[in-house]
DNA sequence: ATGTGACTTCCAGTCCGTT
DNA sequence: CAACGGACTGGAAGTCACA
């Protein structure tokens, strides 16, 4: 388990969790919707600069992006 | 306080902590001294993969780096 | 043992689109 | 709504000399 796939799967959870689209957290981190994308398909090592506006428009903080255990927000 | 302080802040905490130079981190995880000297002094929003090399080196998590809680590892 | 400016390389990240 | 492609740009990645 590398960082990008705990990124990816961290991400992808809690999207899902609070029932937004890739195209809606675009939106609300003001990402591009394709490179939400790519980050969820573990295809680059975002830099932390994206995980804590991913992490914010979340409404959890960026270590918990990054973090191994699967806890609640 | 943002996200490039927080991993500023954590980086030379951590690394205070275990009693080592940024010379020695930067060979533990194989980066270049400048390169950990630049993201100490906040310079750059590193990469996850530059994140949890450091975090590797110090025997610690990525999401350690990037917590704004101060516990100890 | 660390800070810094200058430098080059390369990939993160955006924007257009199609499947 | 998501995966994926091509083309592009800015800035992270990586190194050096010197203070």
């Amino acid at each position: 388990m590398n960082i990008q796939e705990i990124l990816a799967e961290n991400l992808k959870r809690y999207r899902r969790e609070r029932g937004i689209s890739q195209e809606e957290l675009a939106h609300l981190a003001e990402i591009d919707r394709t490179y939400i994308s790519s980050v969820e398909r573990r295809q680059y090592a975002a830099s932390i600069e994206v995980v804590d506006r991913l992490a914010r428009a979340l409404g959890i903080e960026a270590s918990d992006l990054l973090s191994t255990n699967d806890k609640e927000a």
